[in-house]
DNA sequence: GTCTATAAGAAGATAGAC
DNA sequence: GTCTATCTTCTTATAGAC
């Protein structure tokens, strides 16, 4: 059997994310997650002490590809517009799972908060970050501070609101018109 | 032992309706609804042959439920505006429980998205209803049949909006003034 | 580090006495 | 109709061989 050490630990996470993302976290079990990555379900524990334990590695490593993101972003487009318009053309490209299985952050959020007050508020951590990151590029487009705030809220409130009415009435036409929207709103600010 | 016949039935679908909002379909067993509500786990196969039928007979219930508060609306408000707004006002008065739990409707159908599609669509009725009823306000208010579907949907994901980033951010003053913002559009329609 | 076996308990569901 | 006891399976977690 292959040795890969603290390769696997960064294996196992990915697979995790994937699974908790489109089960949801309470939904998926060690076994699942056993199955999927061909790691039998008792080296978890060697790496993790607990279930809870690997959401929070989870979520750590969410948080970590996120600021990636962002970096990749920041170097890719000079203009913090850009930067805003590409987050959203993202969206699109995620569309068919967004239809299935909502948003990665904001149905974390709701399914942990539903029973785990503290892992819901280290998933809401991810949310604060997103939300800080939408701002300052508000802020680099010369908004005031109190401007730049409520313009990154309303950016998120208008995702997560056609994120929802397009899953929940399964219409993906909509969800897709809906992103054209946003992008097209967000060339008005 | 008292002896309630159908009564309870519906007893257990009004504690499994509250139960499964605050803590979820999957994470609610019947042992919980079994403690909450007084009645022995194994009287449930009586009423229901499964779970997942309990469940559809809760979502049965909501969509009475909806129906009768539209009628209620209907008869105490002449004006659709009326309606819309007291709908949105019924918002800010969950607000703790939709804090917490997030929005009912839209809570469940991302829950069942991930594992139970034919559940799902069920929830997603609940939604559709509920669309159709603010888009016959609309239509009632003037609004073409084009512009009241449009409308309606930008309603609804206004309102999940505000609900997922309010209850993300934990943040229950910006959910507070949003809604009165949701309020304030509606005037203006 | 890796793997198997298994413990301890909770889940949904059923049987059968009353 | 109501209730208890129990079956089966699945869960998280641990023990211990290799």
């Amino acid at each position: 059997m292959p040795t890969r050490g603290e390769g696997n630990r960064q294996y196992i996470i990915g697979v995790a994310t994937r699974l908790f993302y489109q089960r949801g976290y309470n939904q998926t079990s060690f076994r699942d997650i056993a199955e999927a990555s061909g790691i039998p379900k008792g080296n978890f524990y060697y790496y993790f002490k607990s279930k809870d334990e690997l959401l929070n590695s989870v979520i750590d490593s969410v948080l970590e590809t996120m600021n990636q993101r962002f970096r990749q972003l920041e170097a890719e487009f000079d203009r913090p517009l850009s930067r805003l318009k590409q987050l959203v053309g993202l969206l699109g490209e995620m569309s068919d799972d967004v239809m299935q299985y909502g948003c990665p952050l904001g149905s974390l959020s709701v399914e942990l908060g539903k029973n785990n007050q503290e892992l819901k508020s280290s998933a809401s951590e991810l949310f604060k970050v997103l939300q800080n990151w939408i701002k300052q590029q508000f802020s680099y487009m010369g908004k005031s501070e109190r401007e730049a705030e409520n313009l990154s809220l309303e950016l998120l409130a208008k995702i997560q609101g056609v994120i929802i009415v397009g899953h929940a009435l399964e219409d993906k036409t909509y969800l897709l018109n809906e992103i054209q929207k946003i992008a097209a709103w967000l060339e008005q600010q």
